[in-house]
RNA sequence: GGGUCUUUGGGUGAGUGGUUAAAACCGCCAGACUGUAAAUCUGGUCUCUUCGGAGUUCCCUGGUUCGAAUCCAGGAGGGCCCA
């Protein structure tokens, strides 16, 4: 039986750690290291899915197990005929499984071996989410990549926190292993923890490994912490991970993080900044941040990125954006999602291209340069 | 012409003798945002400042008081009623 996700790899970057390769899932091709727009509440905000394919060129999005638990339910997604019907979205889908919630409703939540007891944070009712109810959840959802439950510790946390969380972490992930059962039609990945510890990672590593899942991702990590110590983890964890399964790295980011993960070998970043940061104003650009919003911006007749192809760059001017944010027009959120999501998208359609070259960290250089990064 | 009510910072609008440079909201100016409790949140928004403070404010003028945006008198603008 041919398992539902599977790895190729196409090219080895020469100099980095980096790989070209491509994510085979039952809704089609992935071409990776890849930028993933996240979509929590089975729809990427404000962004149609024809905008996604055409514009965007998104070629996997992600969605939450627990808002869609939430809202509108797990079992109303499965009667609509599945999360892809139901959002009307045909290419691949990854479900995240709550572990991110547990980090971010911390003060709505308690942990216990068995599972997590959540105090919804739309109406104060309880639920409780073991991994095998997230399994259940996700299966309904139907997703092509689903996680394995999992707990994301915040930084800073302590060693033995660390410890017994990841600990735990890796018993529910044997038991979301064990609860999956449509793995014709969906891949289950394990999430590496550990937070900043080295030998906890290897070992959290180590662990799931033995299980042997056909993805792997890192989590626990663009969490509040200093870029030093992101890339620390980063480049200790991915070069340990499997070399014939897909790697992805939870919750990033910023284009320097992507540039960096795909130099430490990871396949697969998400990250809610792109549509985060367009609500409030904000554009990526080759040249840097910048905050459209903003006064300067009043008589600005060029397009947000004088290098950009997307669909705002192509038509509107900073000062027509700047126009529609500070009167909380809904299309000043559409343009600047569409340009940020694509800005990523497009990052990693190069990245995938100076790979192929083995030309990655020159790349990197140039690109810093001129967006303003010091490192 | 008479009576009556009213006038606060860019706007709306609290405040009726003393921690009031003056609530709140809006606007404006910035900052943050990384597996989305986020079209959100935080800070600033009279003037000057060596960031410790200093100075000048609540339509205008004069007064009462130790002390006034707050009380009194007159004036100016606005609302309503009567002629």
């Amino acid at each position: 039986m041919k398992p539902a996700i599977t790895y190729e790899l196409l090219h080895e970057d020469k100099n980095t750690g980096a790989r070209r390769g491509v994510v085979h899932t039952p809704h089609g091709d992935i071409q990776t290291p890849i930028f993933m727009p996240v979509g929590t509440q089975a729809t990427v905000k404000s962004i149609t899915p024809e905008e996604l394919k055409e514009e965007i060129k998104a070629q996997i999005i992600l969605s939450n197990t627990y808002h869609l638990y939430l809202r509108p339910g797990d079992k109303l997604v499965k009667e609509a005929g599945g999360l892809h019907k139901f959002m009307n979205w045909d290419r691949p889908i990854l479900t995240d499984c709550g572990g991110f919630q547990v980090f971010s409703l911390s003060d709505l939540r308690t942990i216990s071996e068995d599972g997590v007891e959540f105090k919804s944070h739309l109406d104060g009712s309880k639920h409780f989410f073991s991994p095998e109810k997230v399994m259940e959840i996700e299966e309904n959802l139907g997703a092509d990549i689903i996680m394995a439950f999992d707990e994301c510790c915040p930084y800073p946390s302590t060693y033995e926190y660390t410890k017994q969380s990841m600990e735990r972490t890796t018993r529910w992930a044997i038991r979301c292993k064990e609860a999956h059962k449509n793995t014709e039609k969906q891949g289950l990945f394990g999430i590496i923890q550990g937070g900043f510890y080295e030998d906890l990672r290897k070992q959290s590593l180590e662990d799931l490994v033995k299980l042997d899942f056909p993805g792997y991702a890192i989590g626990g990590i663009s969490v509040g912490e200093p870029k030093e110590e992101f890339l620390k983890v980063l480049k200790y964890t991915a070069p340990l991970m499997p070399k014939d399964k897909p790697r992805y790295l939870m919750g990033v980011g910023t284009p320097d993080y992507l540039i960096e993960s795909a130099i430490a070998g990871i396949d697969m970043c998400d990250c809610v900044l792109p549509t985060r940061i367009a609500r409030n104003g904000t554009a990526f650009t080759s040249k840097g941040k910048v905050v459209v919003r903003n006064a300067t911006y009043e008589r600005d007749w060029g397009p947000l990125d004088d290098e950009c192809d997307c669909y705002t760059c192509k038509n509107y001017t900073r000062a027509y954006i700047r126009h529609l944010v500070k009167t909380n027009e809904i299309l000043g959120v559409r343009l600047l999602s569409m340009h940020n999501l694509r800005f990523l998208t497009k990052l990693m359609e190069r990245v995938r291209i100076e790979i192929e070259n083995d030309n990655l960290l020159n790349f990197k250089e140039e690109f810093y340069k001129k967006y303003g990064y010091t490192n």
